[in-house]
DNA sequence: ACAATGCTTCTACATCTGTAGTATCATGCC
DNA sequence: GGCATGATACTACAGATGTAGAAGCATTGT
C-alpha cells in the first residue's frame, strides 16, 4: 500500500470531506468557499482524482455522487508525517520532535499537555500495559 | 520570503550539499549514486532550478560550479513543518507533537530527551532567562 | 597550440497538480 | 411527457517535477 499522497489542494478536500464524513462535491465546494475560489468543476476534478489514487470512495446516489473517506486521517497525517521525516530528517522522528518542542511553536497548555503524555506514556511502559 | 518549498529530488539533493557545505554537482551525484540512478545532467538540472529557486547559490570555481546552501538545512526543516501543520493540522503543532510522541516512532532514549527538553523549557520560562 | 576530458547550457518530454470550460445526462416538477 | 436545474463526464492547458540527451565550452597536460 503505497500511502497516498496528497498534495496541498487535495489536504483541503480532504479535510473538508473529512469533517462531513459523506460529502458531495457541492458540500466540499460549500466548505471551502471562503477559503478557496475554486470552480465547481475543480472540486469535482480533485474528488474525482482522489478516488484514482485511493484517497475517497464514491457512491452514486441518485441525484449526486456521494464521497466519503478511503483512509483516516488519522493515517494520512501519519503518513504525511513519516514522508517528511523520511526526506527532511533523514528518517528520524526524534529530531524532528526535537525541533518541534525547541521552536516557539506550542503555546504552554499544549507544552503542558505533551510533557503529560510523555510522563504517561513513561509510566504505561514501566507497568507494562500493553496496548 | 515565500520559505523555499522542496520537493522529494530537491531535498535529497539539499542534504548532500549540506552535508558537503560546499559542493559540485559531480559531488551530489557521488554521494547519492547508491541511492538514486540519476544521471549527471538529472543532479544538474536540479541543481540549478534549486539556485533559482533560492535554495542554493552557485559560484564558477575555474573548472566548475559550486553550490552551496542559501538556505540552512534548519530553515528548510523547520518550513516544512510548518507546510505539515497547516495543511494537514489545520495549523497547530500541538496535534501534531502528540501524533508524534503518542506514535512508536521514537525511541526510548528520544523520549528521555524530549522530556528534559520540555523540562528544560518549562525552567526556562519560569526564571524567565529569555534569549 | 591542440586534443582529451569533463563541465555547462539548452532543449525535451512525460507526469502530476491546479484550475476550469463545455457539453451531456438525470431528476423532479407541472 | 417535457423542461428546467443541477450534476456528471470529458477535455484542456499552464506550471512544477523527474529525468535526461546533445552539443558546445573550458582546462590542462604535453
Amino acid at each position: 500500500m503505497p500511502a497516498v499522497r496528497l498534495s496541498d489542494a487535495e489536504w483541503t478536500v480532504m479535510n473538508a470531506v473529512w469533517d462531513r464524513e459523506p460529502a458531495t462535491a457541492r458540500d466540499v465546494l460549500d466548505a471551502v468557499v471562503d477559503e478557496t475560489a475554486w470552480a465547481y468543476t475543480t472540486v469535482k476534478t480533485m474528488m474525482d482524482r482522489l478516488v484514482d489514487k485511493g484517497a475517497l470512495k464514491a457512491r452514486r446516489s441518485s441525484a449526486a455522487v456521494v464521497y466519503r473517506p478511503a483512509v483516516t486521517r488519522e493515517k494520512a497525517r501519519r503518513s504525511a508525517m513519516r514522508s517528511l521525516a523520511e526526506r527532511a530528517f533523514g528518517g528520524a522522528f526524534g529530531p524532528m520532535a526535537h525541533m518541534l518542542l525547541e521552536g516557539r511553536g506550542l503555546t504552554a497548555k499544549e507544552r503542558r499537555e505533551l510533557k503529560r503524555l510523555l510522563q504517561e506514556d513513561h509510566d504505561r511502559r514501566r507497568t507494562g500495559s500493553g496496548q
